[in-house]
RNA sequence: GGCUUCCUAGCUCAAUGGUAGAGCAGUUGACUCUUAAUCAAUUGGUUCGGGGUUCGAGUCCCCGGGGAGCCA
């Protein structure tokens, strides 16, 4: 009966070109065919009218992903962007000739298909197939149905299979594009306006990171990727653009764990005339917003390094708590800060924290909150009033000219949304870029002070890491989880995929 | 970059240093409302690559490749 020769049975690649071979032989090309669609599988079920089987005709397509045939008739299943739907074939319906081609079909397969609704015994809501085209013809077998793909490699190098098997994957990715399409509606709301920065720049500005280093052979100049979106946004104020944000993929040559990929997505937003107080209202209502109407529900569960789950309540007001305290209770040293550099080595050394003695006194601190204090952060916190050398680009607080006027919001452990009130005195701006050049010049934006002579509004500005917000919505457990095709070593393996 | 650990059939996993197995998928057959459909039969392996120890290596050792976790 079958055209499959017994000698390739156990190659489902073989067998798949076998099929392919006798469709073409048989003058279909399943490449070249087109199907009607007029309907998504979730919207074809929603079309449905309660009791009155087969009055609605619909046509969808979509991946094979389940086949349980049964003699003449068979229910089998397909996979488009909103999901599933069952479809019914029946020999008597779709003719012999038809029915026998499709119980050739494997799982993979692109198929479209025209029919009824109805609905079944068991109450699922199910196409009866009254025509079917193969639209593509699936190669290579898809992974297990139960268990679907958990080698976390092949997740990574092929993604498409872990969104078409793993439905945990498929939803975790599709919400983070909702996330983002979120945050864009509520900006615009906001009256913010969307622009597009360089990412080819001479000077890696707004933050201190290695930067990727390319060349522009039209110019003959070393390039870098943008390590940071902010000092392009800040000359749009100097623009005019009161209101403006960047969505986009910022890069950095450093190390890669499970919250960081050398290049990840940032949103940053600068609102003219507002300051750091205003970004927390700001990411509050955004955060509470993407709770209430994307994810439908104020707390989410997360996971920390050592595995216990807590539950991250987003409602209500935040905890608001200067960084200065935060490093005087854990150290329980009302003083620390007035300690000197041994004092402060000794101390460290004391609970076991690596720190070199050639640190500033602001390092050693910084570090003491990076490796203690910040992984206990889990409920969203805004730590505010920074020391002044963390950041170059913040206002100088008033009342205490050794910290700025910023929040870092830290949630689940981890720094997820850094603001501040912007720097826009030309004259501190420029004495900051070159304390912290450090003697070298060719590291000053001098086109960036060029636009804060001209005049830059008072701001409030706020820099998102969407990869680590959507870690934080989606519960995943590290960031190649949340990126379509994170970085990997190249695989000699799928190099040359045998055939 | 360092430490730890993993890599076995298309996929998910077994296998005291002693004949490489199972489930799903595939193939063949039965079955006209299934839900991981069921029933019967059956094919399928460069155990990531290379070297070594051993009578004998998927397993132990070394080198290399790739993944993960922790650290830097």
């Amino acid at each position: 009966m079958s055209d499959i020769p017994t000698d390739i049975s156990h190659d489902q690649f073989a067998v798949r070109r076998q099929k392919l071979a006798d469709l073409r032989a048989g003058g279909f090309d399943p490449f070249r065919a087109n199907c009607a669609q007029t309907h998504f599988s979730g919207d074809a079920i929603k079309a449905y009218v309660e009791g009155e089987d087969n009055a609605v005709r619909v046509s969808v397509a979509g991946r094979l992903v389940t086949i349980r045939i049964q003699g003449g008739s068979g229910f089998v299943k397909i996979l488009d962007q909103q999901g599933q739907i069952q479809l019914y074939v029946k020999k008597d319906v779709l003719g012999v000739d038809a029915y026998m081609a499709f119980k050739k079909l494997d799982f993979g397969d692109f198929i479209g298909v025209t029919g009824t609704l109805f609905k079944t015994k068991a109450g699922e809501i199910t196409v009866r197939v009254e025509s079917y085209t193969l639209v593509s013809k699936a190669l290579r077998p898809l992974p297990e149905k139960w268990h679907g793909l958990t080698n976390d490699e092949q997740v990574y190098r092929q993604r498409y299979l872990d969104m078409i098997v793993n439905a945990d994957s498929r939803k975790r990715l599709m919400l983070r594009s909702r996330i983002i399409s979120y945050i864009r509606r509520f900006l615009e709301d906001r009256r913010f306006l969307e622009v597009e920065t360089p990412i080819l720049q001479t000077v890696a500005g707004g933050a201190a990171a290695r930067p990727f280093e390319t060349h522009l052979n039209a110019l003959n100049i070393d390039f870098v990727l943008r390590i940071s979106l902010e000092l392009y946004l800040k000359r749009m104020l100097v623009g005019g653009c009161d209101r403006v944000f960047e969505i986009g993929r910022n890069f950095r040559n450093e190390g890669m764990d499970r919250k960081h990929n050398p290049e990840f997505t940032m949103l940053e937003v600068y609102q003219a005339y507002s300051d750091f107080r205003g970004m927390m209202t700001l990411v509050r209502d955004l955060f509470q917003g993407l709770c209430r109407d994307v994810l439908g529900t104020m707390t989410v569960t997360f996971k920390d390094k050592e595995g216990n789950a807590h539950d991250i309540d987003f409602g209500g007001d935040w905890r608001e708590v200067r960084y200065k305290d935060l490093i005087t209770d854990f150290t329980g040293d009302a003083n620390w800060f007035s300690r000197t550099k041994d004092e402060k080595i000794a101390y460290c050394k004391g609970i076991d924290l690596f720190v070199e003695p050639t640190w500033e006194d602001f390092e050693i601190t910084n570090e003491i909150f990076s490796k203690k204090i910040e992984h206990t952060l889990i409920q969203p916190t805004f730590v505010t009033h920074l020391p002044k050398e963390l950041c170059p680009l913040a206002k100088i607080n008033l009342d205490d000219p050794s910290v700025i006027d910023v929040f870092e919001l830290t949630i689940g452990g981890m720094e997820v949304a850094p603001a501040y009130s912007e720097q826009n005195d030309p004259d501190v701006q420029r004495a900051m870029f070159e304390a912290q050049a450090g003697g070298e010049q060719q590291k000053v934006d001098n086109d960036f002070l060029l636009a804060l002579e001209h005049g830059m509004p008072p701001a409030g500005g706020m820099g998102i890491g969407i990869d680590r917000l959507c870690i934080l919505l989606t519960s995943a457990d590290s960031i190649r989880d949340v990126i379509l095709y994170p970085q990997l070593r190249p695989a000699a393996a799928t190099a040359e995929i045998k055939n």
